[in-house]
DNA sequence: GCCGCAACCGTTATCGTTATCAAAAATCCG
DNA sequence: CGGATTTTTGATAACGATAACGGTTGCGGC
């Protein structure tokens, strides 16, 4: 007498899906699973015959391998993490440009996750992609929660902290330094003889990037003995009509001032529409800078001053340090990479 | 003797990784992995004292569960992939939100892919969303690859197209009928009395809705014996840049135009702004129009004539879609929904 | 004709987690 | 307090694919 076999319980949801699997391709090919699995996969040691016989009927049923189960036995994922605070800010979707470039050589494809600028959000998201065991992870910004640093510490897969280098990474790092380019920028400013300045920000608590900017900022006025004329910071995402709608209270508020910087070029845009809409010179009455570089800049009535943020650069650079160190097999010493961004005047100031 | 077993080949990656397992948590706590797995998912059937216990360990030797093997023996994956053409364009960056907020509530994740445009591009990111298995899928646009739509059919998953609703959806829909739209806006330009129209668009042949919008457009027109006297396919990204380079081009070829009907409102700003660079009055000396009701118009001197696109909403109700059919364990009718796209003539028409 | 090597293919054991079912422990109740 | 429940817990068998390794087969060379 057999062992009485118990019957597949789950073969009920057969009944509504009947998946077409690895087996059913390799029963209809009058080949293995493990010689069809090699043809699909383009694995050597299979003759061309099969591996073309295998091919045409996957191709021809439509069979969808499971990569859930090739990858839970190959014990490994081509997937890399990328873990941004928001994708409709513009500046993310450059990044991630970069690294798709680059990421489109290699078997790796990027997954995206959003966190709304939010630590707690950011570790969960975080939590969510380790646990897919993915072969790299790109994380934006140095600053985490402790349970997320300790998970990037022991994920088990290379990890690039990127935009920012003002900080501690936990592994490797490419960015810029927003202190310095806060700095750079107060510098510029100064140097052209603008003294009665206001900053105008969003996101400020939130943001710690554009914390630094503005940090670099003052910090560079003071050392010319130059203090902010007006400061304003909004808790919002940043918008055109934001930055007018600021830009106008502020001129209003204090009419001395000569120059605005602000945390992010859509803000300076909606700057210039202010200034557009009601006829005040740029930089005659008053001196526009922004940041980022956006290519929202390109075509407005004119050059606003900026800083490029070297957003797509930083994207393909962390992308290569992931395909390097995969490369090597080993996670490798840090890399840390300090990006220049360079400041560009524009007709504004 | 004992039979001779193994030892396990793989344990040399364990070297390197020694990644933490629920096995280990499942020792350490002093329960079977059975109990283990049911106390970190929250799961009934657990004691207080032992979920709190295993909870404990977990959370302080920092287990991160591999979701890939757990999703292979649930045969569930709480995620739903989108599929989209593209980040950058701003447009889609909203369907997302849209499509997160009502997730949010939910289990389900969204996964993005991009397509860039591209049918063959789309086919390759719909084969690797499938292999996942997700819980659901939502595509933006309905036209796809003969591949493509098979695969759609026997997803396994509810499918919903979003965007558009002009052509026939493989599952569900939500969208707008952008030939409607198109006909919508030369009707509303005809009604204010201009004839003499121009038309710029971008990305033509590969942006179906652009094209559906085109044709709406010039279908309208020719319903009232109006041709349009100038039209620019521009290929490739919309930016403002573009907008105001082919307006400032159109505007020297063919100066009798007076109003010109924009695949974009990002193109249509770039309108605007060479008029306000070069002092043409609007609507005086010509009249703009855009599409998709885009943040950008917003805070801008003047308020742009466009249609919105719905896609928050779109992105809503397809999440929303997903969710039903989910609850309900089957796919259902195939559900076909057609919102209103309204129509904003701002102050340039 | 035998040996050796290479090309190909198949068997078996896993990958790390969860569904199922049965057993054990705790609780209830007359 | 004993039996009937009701909770909890655990042992076992998958989930669907691939890695490792053992066979076959074919073929050239001596």
């Amino acid at each position: 007498m057999w062992p009485l076999r118990k019957l597949p319980w789950r073969a009920t949801i057969a009944l509504m899906t009947k998946k077409l699997l690895l087996k059913d391709v390799a029963r209809l090919a009058g080949v293995s699973e493990m010689t069809a699995s090699r043809a699909l996969r383009g694995a050597p040691d299979v003759s061309e015959r099969t591996r073309v016989k295998v091919e045409e009927i996957a191709r021809s049923h439509g069979y969808v391998p499971n990569r859930i189960a090739g990858s839970l036995s190959s014990q490994s994922v081509n997937l890399v993490g990328v873990v941004v605070p928001s994708l409709s800010s513009f500046v993310f979707p450059e990044v991630l440009n970069g690294i798709s470039s680059v990421l489109k050589e290699s078997p790796l494809k990027p997954v995206v996750g959003v966190t709304g600028y939010d630590l707690e959000e950011e570790e969960s998201v975080i939590r969510e992609m380790l646990s897919w065991q993915p072969s790299g992870l790109i994380v934006a910004g140095l600053e985490h929660s402790d349970a997320t640093r300790k998970m990037l510490v022991q994920a088990g897969c290379p990890v690039v902290e990127i935009m920012d280098v003002d900080g501690d990474p936990v592994g490797h790092c490419v960015g810029i330094s927003h202190l310095e380019a806060g700095r750079d920028t107060a510098q510029q400013i100064l140097r052209r003889g603008y003294r009665r300045i206001g900053f105008i920000g969003t996101k400020m608590p939130q943001d710690f990037r554009a914390r630094k900017r503005f940090d670099g900022f003052t910090d560079a006025l003071a050392a010319e003995g130059v203090t902010l004329a007006d400061a304003e910071h909004y808790s919002g995402e940043s918008s055109i009509e934001t930055g007018r709608l600021l830009t106008a209270q502020m001129m209003a508020r204090s009419p001395e001032v000569d120059c605005i910087y602000y945390s992010s070029d859509v803000m300076s845009v909606g700057g210039l529409m202010h200034c557009l809409a009601t006829g005040i010179s740029v930089p005659g009455d008053i001196a526009l800078a922004g940041f980022n570089n956006l290519q929202i800049l390109q075509g407005l009535p004119m050059q606003l001053a900026t800083t490029d943020a070297c957003r797509r650069q930083i994207g393909v650079r962390a992308a290569e340090i992931l395909l390097d160190s995969r490369s090597r097999k080993d996670i490798g010493l840090p890399v840390l990479e300090s990006l220049s961004p360079a400041f560009s005047p524009g007709q504004s100031l």
